[in-house]
Formats: C-alpha cells, structure tokens, sequence
DNA sequence: CACCATGTTCCTTG
DNA sequence: CCAAGGAACATGGT
C-alpha cells in the first residue's frame, strides 16, 4: 500500500464515506501503534467526535475531527507502514487477524489492519514537521531540489527516500523515476548537474501523478477478501495485460528486459533496500 | 533454515 | 552539531 500514490487514492476513496459520521467507540488491540498516546487518552479525545475532514500529507493520513459543535478541532495522524489498511466494514462481524484499531461508527466499523505493526494511529502531528515538500505541488521544484542534494555524497536514490528532501517517495517509486530520469541510482546526489535535476524532478511527478490515474480507475477491494487486497502495483489482477502495459517498468524486474532497450534489469542494493535500473538507460558514467 | 518485503526511528560512529 | 550506516520494530511469503 504505502507510497504517496496508494495513500492518495485510499485519502480520496475513504474521505467521503468518513465525513460527519461520528466514532462510537474505540477499540484497540496493538497498542504500540498508537504512541506515544495510551488507549485511555485515545478514548477520551476521540470518543463523540465527528470526521469533518481527511487529508494525506506525504504518506501519513491526516483525519480531522470535532467534538459535537465545538470549533476546536481535533487532529489524528495515521500512517500505513508496510502492510497497513484502512477500510469501512458492516460493524459486528468477526475481527481480522491482524486488526490493530476500530473505530465504531455506528453501522460501520472503520478498521486499521496491519500485518507487520509498523504502522501507527496517534494523536501526535509532530511527524508532519518533518516532511519535505510535496512532490506535486509548486513547493518542489528544481531549484529547491538542488539545494536538498548538493551537500550530499549519499547516492541519489537513498536521498529520494529522504522525506526531509521531498515527502511520499517510497522504494517503488525512487526506482521507477531515477529510471524516466535515466539517472543512475548510484549517483551521489551532488554530483547531479541541472539538467538531470529537472529530469528527476519531472519524472517524480509524472511517475506519480500516473500511479495514483492508475489507481483510482482500479475497482478497490479494501476488505481484502480480492486477490490483490486493493494494492495496485502490479496492476489489475483480474486482467490480462501484455508487457507494454506493466506498471512498474523496473522495480521487483530483475533479469526481466528493460521496457526501453532490452538490457536485463540489474538488481543492487543501497542502504539495506533493492533498487532496480537498467544498466544501459541509466549509465553510471556520464556520455 | 535462509532471505526477502511498499517504512520510520533510534542508536552508534566518525 | 551533523551525516551516514545499521539495527530494530513484527510477521509472513518463498
């Protein structure tokens, strides 16, 4: 799920269906996942509150609520982890495997699934102070990028999963767009000139403008009783497609021939995480 | 058993 | 103080 792009599209499907319903009860089966706050003080903030509002900020989710009529509003920060959902279900039916938090809305339960736990439901915003730009707003630009990596010898890729330079950018996606750029993940930031700057900087956004087009016209199952359980990376499961039509032109491709010159997909890893390029679209040594 | 996995934070080292 | 690297978090798939 959790790159900008999958949280986009579950912010703009969930948003509607949330707003002025009203949070009955609290129930909360991982308490790690809701630091620094405990169950009571969840409860007690929570508890009468409507939803006015839901909002992402880079991959976090901003839930905004009001208690009855009063003006001051109440802020709850989500974030999907690895392996975090949220979904809208039909309340009293028999709780998932992995349910971290519910949250009754009367005849809807909105329910936090999480297989790995690294996701979090909390009270505290502070995490938004340090996010970056957002990627697709006029915020981030060439200029502003070149200032995040130039003092940089970390290599560009490892610098796309900072969410101090830039906010959302997952390991998905910091392969596909060094790929569109044909920069090399290897690259130490500050060694980029101006113009593969403005490559990356468009190839951000166009890798996730497109991901998150190609994830709304998917038919979402977020109950997670589909094959696929609403991700869309790999595209739609229920139909064929030809190689042209992948979604993802690298990542998790190993071996597999690059969508533009047919070299195989080499595989490295940086910081711990794959990245996937072609060796031959994305040189290490400048022509 | 081994290794891998869409993320963030904390701790250590230099 | 900062940058960079690695472990930790917890669970499941191959």
């Amino acid at each position: 799920m959790p790159e900008l792009p999958e949280v986009e599209v579950l912010v703009r499907h969930l948003q509607p269906l949330l707003r002025r319903r009203t949070i009955r009860s609290v129930t909360v089966f991982r308490p790690k996942m809701t630091r620094p706050n405990s169950i009571a003080q969840l409860k007690r903030a929570l508890l009468g509150c409507s939803f006015t509002d839901l909002q992402r900020r880079g991959k976090y989710l901003v839930f905004s609520l009001r208690q009855g009529r009063s003006p001051k509003p109440i802020q709850l920060l989500g974030h999907l982890g690895m392996t975090g959902r949220f979904y809208l279900r039909k309340q009293h039916l028999p709780m998932p495997r992995h349910t971290a938090v519910v949250l009754g809305l009367g005849a809807l339960d909105l329910i936090f699934e999480d297989t790995r736990v690294f996701g979090r439901l909390s009270l505290d915003l502070t995490a938004l102070e340090r996010l970056g730009p957002k990627p697709l707003s006029p915020g981030f630009n060439p200029a502003v990028f070149a200032v995040a990596l130039h003092k940089s010898a970390q290599s560009v890729k490892v610098k796309l999963l900072d969410q101090t330079v830039v906010a959302g950018i997952g390991n998905i996606y910091a392969s596909e767009a060094l790929f569109l750029a044909r920069i090399a993940p290897t690259l130490p930031a500050r060694d980029l000139n101006l113009k593969q700057i403005q490559a990356l900087t468009s190839a951000i956004r166009r890798v996730l403008r497109l991901a998150i087009r190609r994830g709304s016209t998917i038919p979402l199952d977020w109950e997670g009783t589909g094959p696929r359980d609403g991700l869309f990376y790999y595209g739609r499961p229920d139909q064929t497609r030809t190689a042209g039509e992948e979604r993802l032109r690298v990542y998790d491709r190993a071996g597999r021939p690059c969508p533009r010159c047919r070299t195989s997909i080499h595989r490295i890893t940086q910081a711990s995480r794959s990245t996937y390029f072609c060796p031959n679209c994305q040189p290490q040594i400048l022509c």
